[in-house]
DNA sequence: TGCCACTATGTAAAGGTTTACATTGCGTAT
DNA sequence: ATACGCAATGTAAACCTTTACATAGTGGCA
């Protein structure tokens, strides 16, 4: 109404109008049942007046916490990345926090200048996909304790810092005993680059579904590197040999889709001639031809439990478990087939 | 070193370690030209010896600013927001600003919530997706002056927003005319739903587009809603009738990639048969079979942009350009070719 | 020598909250 | 009637900066 200037209204606009004192508005607001009945009215009807919101810096600043968590990542246009980032915003949202998005490009740099925003207190706590730990802290001394850290699709070697993620490994195994159960016996791995920790851990499930095989089926690993460019020239490469296997379990989504489109460009059909299966359910899997079979990552929970888990860790709350791993759907579609003859 | 508590140092610390007072320790980091070259090396010391970074908390409520920027999208899960968002990023974070996510899934109960990071304070200005003005200050009395607002890839209707944007007339005629250079004749555009103002946009240009032909060329338009799915019915919708359009040119290229499967379904091909041409490029576009001729929309230069502009704003720098249109590319791939017979 | 201008620095207020502690007033038990 | 406890409220400190204003010291100039 007739708000002084056009400054936003503070609690001492409220007290006045209510005749209260800013302690008595603050409580009002904070500890509605430390106020009697009759004076919470009256500050409730002075805040509606006056358009009150408390502001947040000077809160923050008392505090001592942003109500800010900032999450970092390799890449933004990692197309899993919309897919959790969707799962903490809304984790986040619901507890009245902000998510901050730091991307690093794989970039040590960048991920230092971010790093401003923990050391300034800027924001309370961090959501990695990076899979690794920043720098945190002064670089001359280090701060002993790290602040609060969550780690998720990427797990991180650090004691303190806990994991959410899909099981890799579990997940993995699945699709290889799905291809085995389809009558494939050579089934080859598509890896992404060497030193992927999760392709490693995807590597391992595929191994473990063939030791448990009926019949002894031998590991067949070829080289990608993550993308489909890479499916595509793993397969290219491959062709070269004079056997080739019937079945590819990749490493992921975009690798398969590389792969599909190197057998379809050779002139060999998919799944008749051969038989793919990625890992992610990233969107487009079902909009090329063949809808891809694949393993469904729970994107969106990951992001929920992860940032559930940060925000109970910075609310003192519940001791955090240590690692968290979420169960993988298959997903099955068009890119796999009973292995003919 | 030997900092008292586990407590990050104030500026206290840094000042009682030069030897100085706060504000010269202030000055020094602010304002180097302020203090005498001998004291600014002690301060600097003494800042190096405890890790000192500035409370950005006590800065910006001392400052009444965040230096923070609140995007606001229906959709994380968009295919063009990622792109966007990269831009957006990298033009804040080399002004040291902070980006906070908003994801309002179209919902005003969401979007209201977001609001709460403005008049609080914990962000300086808006970056809007959504294509619309939130509900902006206490509903009571809504503040007179609107913040900082810039929209991108959608605009708003307000004529203190600035737009950034792709040029969706010029591109859309662009790629018209480049079907109509294939000597396609009967060529449709399948649009989004209705009420859609980009789609109306790409569809004026398609029009001028036809316009501009040596010989005149009926409009044709088909109603599809933005997704694959939606073109994919579109498609279906049309074998009803007897006369088919040789091209297709699509509101986006989730639509395109539902024209081609539903095409492909029938037993067509593309390029031979119809040719199909997109809107957006994105990331999947190269990767369908075949892959998709479609206009490219400079998604990180618009975040750049946009981002830009906001901050201007916000130093009270520049008067900012009312809309900024960007050139779109045409992207030749596979999915467009001649008209035969 | 005395005064002025200027540089370098210090003092203290202001920014808007939250909350420990102090105060007031009232009902109840002795 | 006195004292005690409790509920409701107020006072003021603390959170950490930035910056207007005050002060001190220095060199130059008349």
């Amino acid at each position: 109404m007739n708000r002084s200037a056009d400054r936003p209204a503070t609690i001492e606009d409220v007290a006045k109008l209510a005749g209260v004192s800013i302690a008595t508005v603050s409580r009002a607001i904070r500890t509605p049942r430390k106020v009697a009945e009759s004076t919470r009215k009256k500050v409730t009807a002075a805040i509606a007046r006056t358009g009150y919101t408390a502001n947040a810096m000077a809160q923050n600043l008392r505090m001592q916490r942003s109500r800010m968590v900032m999450v970092l990542t390799q890449s933004i246009a990692d197309p899993n990345f919309p897919g959790i980032l969707i799962g903490l915003e809304k984790a986040a949202n619901e507890l009245g926090y902000g998510v901050l998005i730091g991307n690093t490009e794989g970039t040590v740099s960048l991920e230092e200048n971010h790093m401003r925003f923990l050391s300034s207190g800027m924001v309370d706590g961090l959501i990695l996909l990076t899979g690794h730990l920043p720098v945190v802290g002064h670089p001359k001394n280090p701060i002993s304790t790290l602040p609060p850290i969550i780690a998720a699709t990427c797990p991180v070697s650090h004691k303190d810092v806990s994991y959410v993620g899909v099981d890799d490994v579990g997940s993995s195994k699945m699709a290889t005993e799905y291809l085995i159960s389809l009558g494939h016996r050579k089934i080859a791995y598509v890896s992404s680059g060497s030193s992927n920790p999760i392709s490693d851990l995807r590597q391992v499930g595929y191994v473990r579904g063939l030791a448990e095989a009926a019949e002894p089926i031998t590991e067949w690993r070829i080289e990608g590197d993550g993308s489909s460019e890479g499916g595509r020239a793993a397969i290219e490469r491959l062709f070269i040999k004079d056997t080739l296997p019937t079945a590819f379990f990749c490493y992921n989504d975009d690798t398969a889709i590389g792969v599909i489109s190197a057998l379809q460009i050779r002139g060999y059909r998919v799944p008749e001639d051969f038989s793919v299966i990625g890992f992610d359910d990233i969107p487009f899997s079902n909009n090329i031809t063949p809808a891809l079979t694949t393993v469904r990552q729970p994107r969106k929970k990951i992001g929920e439990i992860a940032m559930g888990y940060l925000l109970d860790g910075l609310s003192g709350e519940a001791p955090i478990p240590h690692e968290t791993l979420l169960h993988g759907d298959l997903v099955v579609r068009e890119s796999c087939g009973p292995k003919l003859t």
